[in-house]
DNA sequence: CCAAAATACGAATAATTCGTCAGGTTCTCT
DNA sequence: AGAGAACCTGACGAATTATTCGTATTTTGG
């Protein structure tokens, strides 16, 4: 009777042919607009059709549910980040503190990029983020800054590490968000990603010089 | 026709009788029991007045819309935080560096005290962000924080103490929130708070010893 | 070229929700 | 007491929305 928890966000059925995958990237599309353009409170089913130039019942072939359209949207935007990271953390050339800088000023850039879209689908989260699938997918997209971090602090003493790197963790994913939520120039963007970056340097350094414990 | 932002906040009659008080209160409360138990999308007046023993009727009478109860909410939790860390802020016998870790302190646990219903809330802002009224609130709310703060780092060169400012502000506000997302015990709140102070108190150290420009 | 599979359509449905209003009840004050 | 103000009620109207399903169209494989 009553709809709890979002109980499916998975797949509905497999696009066989072309049209279907063109018509699945237009819908994709259409939601990102709809995000953007009216926010998520007009984020609806009807309107996202409209916008795609097909009809809603071609829209429910594919996904099963409005939540489903937005975890997409989210997914696809958290596997582009961790990749951007990824590559980052991969560069064994770069010494530690400079990885972080890049991390950060990557991260902020494009936490501000698209804001719009966003915060809006930030503001829907609600419909999709107690799915598993969305558990899931926020697991491995923690793990990565989490290993990044983790890489970074290996000087300090294992006992501090976690909560420190919950720290770094939260600062960087929750201030870039914040900081990203009113327009921001470029120049403000990267003194706002220096300034990040020299108080993680700081606090790593103070960490490094305290032998307490 | 189309319902485009929030048009009124305000209030739609004055209490004149203790029972119209009595009655606000039950509101108010279920609204928070409400918010608490069910979340931000099964926040309905509806639920609200049945929670509360009143019929929907008498909700209209005093808040205009389902938006002025949420907005209500938030506008008393942000006097409490503002009234709290006005009081640290404002007892002159407390070095700044110490004062900061109080109000750090204070923050996350206040973060983390009721975090499901400051989350259904958060979930719920879309209703009521965009009306003037939460704008000046917010602003309010930001100015007891960037104030602080400001007076803390007053040894940083004044060109770089605006974005200072703003990232210790992201990373205070925004960090406690997404900490308190999770159940927390109350030795990890200690432990982030701290943590979080020693990143404040490293990075600021680290801007006095910086003699450039 | 044809049958079956895949795809597309969109009106109809069922449910939910906000907010109102006409009428009744309780309180206040003289 | 009693008139008027304040207060309370809850069924109801109007609007929106997510999702389905019977039907029509297109593509594919043989």
């Amino acid at each position: 009777m009553v709809k709890r928890s979002t109980p499916c966000i998975s797949k509905r059925k497999d696009p066989k042919q072309a049209r279907a995958n063109a018509l699945i990237a237009a819908i994709l599309e259409a939601a990102v607009q709809v995000l953007r353009t009216e926010g998520a409170m007009r984020f609806t089913t009807a309107r996202v059709a409209e916008r795609a130039g097909v009809s809603v019942g071609s829209l429910y072939q594919y996904f099963p549910n409005k939540a489903a359209i937005l975890f997409r949207l989210q997914s696809d935007e958290w596997r582009e980040t961790s990749e951007r990271l990824r590559a980052i953390l991969e560069d064994g050339a770069t010494p530690p503190k400079e990885r972080l800088r890049r991390m950060v000023h990557a991260f902020v850039r494009s936490e501000c990029d698209e804001a719009q879209v966003r915060i809006a689908l930030h503001d829907a989260a609600p419909l999709f983020r107690d799915a598993p699938e969305a558990e899931a997918a926020r697991e491995d997209g923690s793990d990565v800054i989490q290993n990044f971090i983790e890489m970074t602090i290996s000087h300090v003493v294992a006992a501090r590490r976690a909560i420190v790197a919950d720290l770094i963790e939260t600062t960087l994913c929750r201030g870039a968000s914040g900081f990203s939520e009113v327009e921001r120039s470029d120049a403000e963007i990267e003194a706002y990603a220096s300034a990040m970056s020299d108080m993680f340097c700081a606090y790593l350094d103070s960490l490094a010089n305290d032998t307490k414990i």
